[in-house]
RNA sequence: GGUCCCAUCGUCUAGUGGUUAGGACGCUGGCCUCUCACGCCGGAAACCGGGGUUCAAGCCCCCGUGGGACUACCA
């Protein structure tokens, strides 16, 4: 057994955001290297002139980047590495496993049509296989793969995988316009850049054997394997929009916290007993390949949604207010007193399941004018209630112990002297305080809030009854 | 069609030949309670089917069935 140093990477190609399953794999590529205290590579796969753009590239890095994936080298660019690629392919045409290939694509679409309606296996036929032919404006480079024998993949994950070498098809390993295709670039690359690990979909298991063909024609050791398995939507197909928000990013603007989408993210597939919240330190130390499931998983939101919420809940005060006030300051509320926003933070941060929620929630800690829900207001904002508004705030400067529990000691108290129950008053005030009779504990907002707030608020609501509605 | 992969509650999963098949999300009954949450206690809910192997199979083998991936001059 080697002991060389893990190196592994994650190979986007940039055609889109950074999106839930790619995320996983970079998460699994992350974890392993961390574990073993190896490289990660980031590697930004754009050999696809015609679809990779910049801001692709740039929303993949800013997912990354937010989900705390950092990356030890990169990113490389591909395209940047053509001629790199371009001289292997060369070098396999030299030494006769590769051959050019004038057959044109047209040509190519009606045979494969035309075996798969004869019930045959849509593989490239041969054609220039053994023409000798020279580059020529239009020609490809196929790679001559071996028709006998069998490859057997070693995947870390599923175990071993084995091709009958017949299956293999001559791939087109550069194009017409020069570019080297996938499965010749990332060879070329995972092997170039000693990457010792590759760690990825296993849509990829097909490749494998096509790929570890190449490796030896080029002489390159191979790399080991681990095909992590798909996530899947509630039907049963591949995750797509369909089945929701899929990019990374979209998490965030729903007021996600990033290590609860890790966290989800880390769970699905992989488990260490029955252990569901993970510190990312305790990710790192426990995860393993081994570990990790051979079936494709569906994506639960609704389990997303609970970790979320068990993250705002654990989460250090002044960070959860750090990441709630750009909710806030959407909403244009004056945020200039941070101690203030940090305690509202605190008062809600049981109730919420995304930041979203917790930002609508608290809503009226911000509000000049409280925003009186038009039902709550009907029944509670009423002369019935309108005497106990009145006698609280009468009686507001000149409580002393004003804190959670010296307040609640007072309404109770007054609850008993006006001879009702806790929960009338509380209602009440929570109504003429929030507008809301959904609110934190009444006695925690009024703290909050303050004193001077608190009556005015209650000011406010008496005229309204007074008013008459 | 071919090749390859996969198969425990609705979902994520534990399980590695002998278990009342465990946990979590969700659902649900109750408790707590100033509302809503949180928290706590309880409940319903699964080994795809059929053959083997074995004293014994969710765990091993085979065959079905079902799902998925690939089958591009995409990655």
């Amino acid at each position: 057994m080697t002991y060389k140093k893990v190196r592994t990477r994650f190979a986007p190609s940039p055609t889109g955001f950074l999106h839930i399953g790619g995320a996983r794999t970079a998460l699994f590529n992350w974890l392993y290297t961390r574990r073993h205290e190896g490289t990660f590579v980031l590697r930004i796969e754009d050999t696809d002139q015609a679809r990779s753009t910049e801001e692709s590239t740039r929303a993949i890095l800013d997912a990354m980047t937010w989900l705390g994936l950092n990356w030890d080298e990169g990113p490389y660019f591909q395209a940047e590495r053509v001629n790199i690629h371009r001289v292997m392919v060369q070098k396999l045409i030299d030494e006769g496993k590769a051959y050019y290939c004038i057959c044109t694509p047209e040509e190519l679409e009606a045979k494969r049509k035309k075996a798969l309606a004869e019930g045959r296996k849509p593989k490239y036929d041969g054609t220039c296989r053994n023409r000798g032919l020279a580059r020529s404006p239009g020609s490809v480079v196929r790679f001559r793969c071996p028709e006998v024998g069998m490859t057997i993949v070693r995947d870390l994950i599923k175990g071993n995988i084995s091709f009958n070498n017949e299956e293999l098809d001559d791939l087109i390993i550069e194009r017409a316009d020069g570019y080297p295709t996938y499965n010749f670039a990332v060879v070329v690359d995972d092997a170039q850049m000693g990457i010792t690990h590759v760690i990825r979909g296993d849509d990829h298991v097909n490749n494998t054997p096509k790929q570890i063909r190449i490796y030896e024609a080029l002489g390159c050791e191979t790399p080991l394997f681990g095909h992590v398995p798909m996530i899947l939507g509630s039907d049963k197909a591949r995750l797509s929009k369909r089945h929701g928000a899929t990019s990374v990013m979209a998490y965030q603007e729903m007021g996600y916290l990033p290590e609860a989408l890790v966290n989800y993210l880390v769970r699905l597939g992989w488990s260490h007993g029955d252990q569901e919240i993970f510190a990312m330190e305790e990710m790192i130390r426990e995860f393993s390949l081994e570990a990790v499931g051979k079936s494709a998983a569906v994506f639960n939101p609704e389990k997303l949604l609970w970790l979320n919420q068990q993250y705002i809940m654990s989460y250090p005060g002044e960070r959860l207010a750090e990441v709630v006030l750009p909710f806030w300051e959407k909403r244009g509320f004056d945020l200039s007193n941070r101690g203030y926003a940090a305690k509202a933070v605190s008062d809600l941060r049981t109730r919420a399941k995304t930041l979203v929620e917790l930002a609508d929630a608290g809503a009226f800690f911000f509000r000049e004018e409280v925003d009186y829900d038009p039902e709550a207001a009907a029944k509670f904002l009423t002369p019935e209630y309108g005497g106990h508004l009145q006698v609280v705030a009468e009686r507001i400067p000149a409580v002393e112990d004003y804190t959670k529990d010296g307040l609640e000691a007072f309404l109770r108290a007054l609850a008993e002297e006006r001879g009702t129950k806790l929960k009338w008053i509380a209602q009440a005030l929570r109504v003429a305080l929030t507008g809301k009779t959904v609110s934190p504990g009444i006695d925690e907002v009024m703290v909050t809030l303050g004193k001077e707030r608190v009556i005015e608020r209650i000011r406010l609501a008496l005229a309204r009854i007074g008013a008459g509605g």
